[in-house]
DNA sequence: CGTCCATTTGAGGTGGATCAACCCTAGTGG
DNA sequence: CCACTAGGGTTGATCCACCTCAAATGGACG
């Protein structure tokens, strides 16, 4: 379990068995909140490890650190809808209501900043620019749900792929190449479809010359503007 | 075009062919702010009117006084998602960013109440509560759209059909009957099926005594309780 | 080097889409 | 008051994109 160097003010300490520090708020937590006073844990997660459950009250919000996220519902006989994936930099598990909507996992080894949720509805309380902020979190996750719905509802196998390629490609490219987190089950669950198809799509892009791997989850785009227009 | 009776102080203005009163925002008008100095326009649209458009500036917040809205968005060769509809009561078109993310139609004749997104966005700069409020609205949209996602990702035809019947139950029902304002195509366009699946799905529901029609529009359910065993 | 998953690929089945009549019913005008 | 019409809704027949089931392949790790 390997952590992120801290401020050297840090106090480590262990929680459930998870290694935690608690830190002062610094610019570099912006994301969060830029606001005096706040204090941030970081957390520890293995991979597979649930974060919190459907329904949990929403004490924390979460902010990744380093490794990737999924929040998903499950429907009673295991159907799986994975709503979004959260990147190095992501807030996640923000609520306005009393409990988390979805319920969150590690795909990979994650490191993850927490910090209570009452602080943070003190801290919009007193500072319109926290509040806003959270406000503005909230409408970033609205706005990828409704292009979501759109790609579940009336989007073809291929287009959905093609849309996933490219999302992922603008998040979490480096050098033009990008190294997926997440298996073929968890792209099938996110876009609506089985990982068989997932694969077949992602084979039929490769053999077309769209795609290049190394490794399965290593994928390179050689054609954007072939994948932007596919995705209708 | 009958308008609902205002408060007397109400100047009535002609706009763009439509007629718009405003009024002194009172607590009639608490859904979207309690804010003295707030006004409220009331306007007209009549069935299948765009109301505003995917990606047009975000200058005004609504809320439907009566009749019924859809907001949804198109792909290039035509195919609809519908991301919601809103009812008598439901506020619609908050952004928090500068734009509308989905378009806006009257299903039928309407009335809306406009406030500027400007005057709402000053007066979250000062009013904490309405801030707060503004949050909750945009995170009851998330939310709608976090369960919306689950259904046309993972939901069989007649899930989500059985889903369609109870959330408009809930919404619209009077004296247990409900009287529907869209067609079977929005419904097919809301739920990511064609219109024909749709229809099926009712007769079907119809066959087993599990709802009643007068009118194609106007179904009465008898019996909920099998709607949410087989809603999943 | 062997084991265990993840992934790919193949073969066949099916739920919902598509294409096509037909049927209501509300509104219109005679 | 009734015949006519148009748009919405229903129903039927067929198709096919994607799912399911099955097996082979590959890659990471002990």
């Amino acid at each position: 379990m390997l952590m992120q160097t801290l401020n050297t003010q840090a106090i480590n300490t262990q929680i459930g068995g998870k290694i935690a520090s608690s830190l002062p708020v610094s610019d570099q937590f912006g994301a969060i909140a830029r606001h005096v006073g706040l204090v941030a844990t970081e957390f520890t997660y293995r991979k597979d490890e649930e974060i919190y459950g459907e329904d949990e009250p929403a004490e924390y919000v979460y902010q990744v650190v380093s490794g990737a996220v999924r929040t998903y519902k499950l429907l009673s006989d295991g159907r799986r809808q994975i709503g979004a994936f959260h990147l190095s930099g992501d807030v996640f598990g923000l609520e306005s209501g009393a409990s988390h909507r979805l319920a969150a996992e590690a795909i990979i080894d994650t490191n993850a900043r927490l910090v209570k949720r009452a602080s943070l509805e003190r801290a919009a309380g007193t500072d319109v620019q926290v509040a806003r902020k959270l406000w503005a979190l909230t409408a970033g996750e609205l706005r990828h749900a409704e292009d979501h719905m759109l790609l579940l509802g009336r989007k073809t196998a291929m287009e959905r792929v093609a849309t996933f390629l490219l999302e992922m490609d603008r998040r979490l490219a480096v050098a033009g190449m990008m190294a997926l987190p997440m298996c073929r089950r968890d792209i099938g669950d996110y876009l609506g479809l089985t990982l068989e198809t997932v694969s077949r799509a992602l084979s039929q892009l490769h053999a077309q010359g769209i795609l290049g791997f190394s490794g399965a989850r290593q994928i390179v785009l050689r054609k954007r503007q072939h994948l932007r227009d596919m995705d209708a």
